[in-house]
RNA sequence: CGCGGGGUAGAGCAGCUCGGUAGCUCGUCAGGCCCAUAACCUGAAGGUCAGUUGGUUCAAAUCCACUCCCCGCAACCA
């Protein structure tokens, strides 16, 4: 069942705007992922991008007085200083006004249209004169206007292509049936059934001739492609399918050896869930195995948008608190695959309590007691010598098995728990075993041995389990334990008294304790900015 | 009857798939410890799990039905 590869994408965000918090929230919970399957030993190609056409790019830009292509440049090179700063480690970035993308789309829609997929039909819509838009029923609402200008809107009428969506209802719904965990969580495949495909799917519009900021079509150049046939395609563009160099594709893509997974929003569930499949069945192509489908970070007052100025831009939350608390925060304050609320308060507690008062005060703690008891030498392993060192032994395995099982069913959230449970026990422990009192009894000096050289071992674990988390953090921890470069492997957790014999370093506090009232102003002033 | 998610201690959440002592973090109170980032450890108070609803069952937060309330989506805002 486990496969040797993986091939990990987020959606392709749209550079209308700047990026916030929940383009972050998408794209860490990803990067942990790839960098967990990296860290065990995978081959990992993880994909982002970004989805640089349409009529609302066009119309921006003109706002702006540039140039699309100018426009979206600016945008985009924001996208690259979030991730950068995020520490994403994507392989590749792809962008849908790429030469390599755009041939691709060409001849896929010339494929799907000599196949008889796709044919010339007439789109129906509300039409704003003066936005020279369309809109659908709900974007108009009751009294018919346009949600842009505020003008009334008219129905009318426009040639188009359309994705023959008949052609594959039948063979998506056998390939649901067949593939159980291909859409997750499992609440989202009765949906697409029951809300889309149940009452008649329509065929999906692919095409429009209103503006023109997009991919044409060659066979019919006032048309330029419409959204999904386009921005979907990038998770095979991007690998080199339909070029002379399709190697990544035959690896990533083709080879059952790997597995494919798409982590998107619930907004977008429906592209991915049943058309997606659908344009590769009509190319032949195989599927993805998993789509991941991850809730909406929310802020209080409901969702986040730039009418409520509620939006959060994730840049100075990193440049006040650090990528690695950003992160963390992330990926453990929500639950992956549901919705979630940011709010100063938690973020601020999060922290405090996971990774200062627990994991850095932890650290802290014991690498001060190694310093005053052995002079800094983490003694070595030698057993099960305290009455609480094999319960100790017990949780760090325990855990393990569980982070591993947790993660590999993408279930984030949970698996951080796992790891955490080392921490507390960890602290537990010393409790338990009063190494201030042993230090005091000359007969105790192998119980007090034992249980420093347990705490490093279960700290060790612990920051290896928080590594794709953490990416400088535990680093950092492992440079105060002393841990040399060729120890600081993932297979090293299994081996419990591995960490031995080697100095400590004392560094700066991990995670300083932050300030509940200073920081959730701080971030509050932020907010408004 | 559009679709989906949710209503569990003062706050924020887990548990519900596979019914059977209601768990976690913060806060509060009491205690311990002194290695540590006023951090750490222990204990206590506080909830009968939206519904003075119906049903299944020996047994329901957990399954079924109904009702009420909140949120998101509704065919380009992750």
């Amino acid at each position: 069942m486990t496969k040797k590869r993986f091939y990990i994408t987020t959606p392709i965000y749209y550079p209308s705007a700047k990026l916030h918090i929940g383009h972050a929230y998408c794209t860490t919970l990803t990067d942990i992922f790839a960098r967990y399957k990296r860290l065990r030993g995978f081959e990992c190609y993880f994909l982002t991008g970004a989805d640089e056409h349409g009529q609302k790019i066009e119309k921006n830009a003109a706002l702006a007085g540039k140039s699309p292509q100018e426009f979206v440049d600016g945008i985009v090179e924001g996208f690259y200083k979030l991730w950068e700063a995020l520490h994403i480690s994507n392989n590749d970035f792809i962008r849908t006004t790429q030469e390599r993308h755009i041939k691709v789309v060409q001849d896929i829609f010339s494929a799907m249209l000599e196949k008889g997929d796709i044919y010339l039909g007439k789109y129906k819509g509300w039409y704003c004169k003066d936005c020279e838009a369309f809109w659908t029923d709900t974007q108009v609402g009751e009294h018919h206007l346009c949600p842009d200008c505020g003008r009334e809107v008219q129905t009318a009428e426009e040639e188009a292509y359309f994705f023959r969506t008949s052609n594959y209802i039948d063979k998506l719904l056998k390939f649901y049936d067949d593939n159980p965990k291909f859409l997750l969580p499992e609440s989202r495949k009765n949906e697409m059934i029951n809300t889309f495909i149940k009452p008649g799917l329509e065929d999906l519009c692919i095409s429009r001739t209103s503006f023109s900021w997009g991919i044409p079509i060659r066979e019919n150049p006032k048309h330029v492609i419409y959204v999904w046939l386009d921005a979907l395609t990038n998770y095979i563009s991007a690998l080199g399918y339909d070029s002379d160099h399709p190697e990544l594709f035959n690896k990533f893509w083709q080879d059952s050896e790997c597995e494919t997974i798409h982590i998107l929003g619930a907004d977008i569930t429906r592209f991915h869930a049943i058309y997606w499949p659908m344009f590769l069945m009509s190319l032949n192509l195989r599927l993805p195995d998993r789509e991941f489908v991850h809730g909406l970070l929310m802020m209080k007052d409901g969702k986040m948008s730039k009418s409520k100025g509620n939006v959060v831009d994730p840049f100075p939350l990193i440049e006040r608190y650090g990528v690695d608390a950003v992160r963390y925060y992330l990926a453990r304050e929500v639950t992956f695959g549901q919705d979630g609320a940011f709010t100063p308060e938690q973020f601020v507690e999060r922290i405090n309590v996971d990774l200062a008062n627990s994991l850095g005060n932890l650290l802290n703690r014991t690498v001060s007691m190694i310093d005053k008891y052995f002079e800094g030498m983490i003694p070595a392993y030698q057993g099960q010598v305290t009455l609480f060192d094999q319960g100790l032994e017990e949780v760090a395995k325990h855990s393990i098995e569980q982070y591993e099982a947790l993660l590999d069913d993408l279930k984030i959230t949970e698996a951080i728990i796992a790891a955490n449970e080392i921490v507390s026990s960890a602290n537990k422990y010393i409790d338990q075993t009063t190494p201030w009192a042993l230090a005091k009894d000359p007969a105790k000096q192998k119980d007090l041995a034992s249980v420093m050289n347990h705490l490093a071992n279960a700290i060790f674990i612990a920051g290896m389990l928080l590594k794709p988390v953490l990416v400088t953090a535990s680093d950092k921890i492992f440079d105060q334990l002393g841990i040399s470069e060729d120890l600081r492997k993932y297979e090293n957790i299994y081996q419990f008294g591995i960490i031995g014999n080697v100095k400590v370093q004392k560094g700066e506090q991990l995670f300083p304790r932050l300030d509940q009232s200073v920081e959730v102003e701080a971030i509050q002033a932020m907010m408004k900015k």
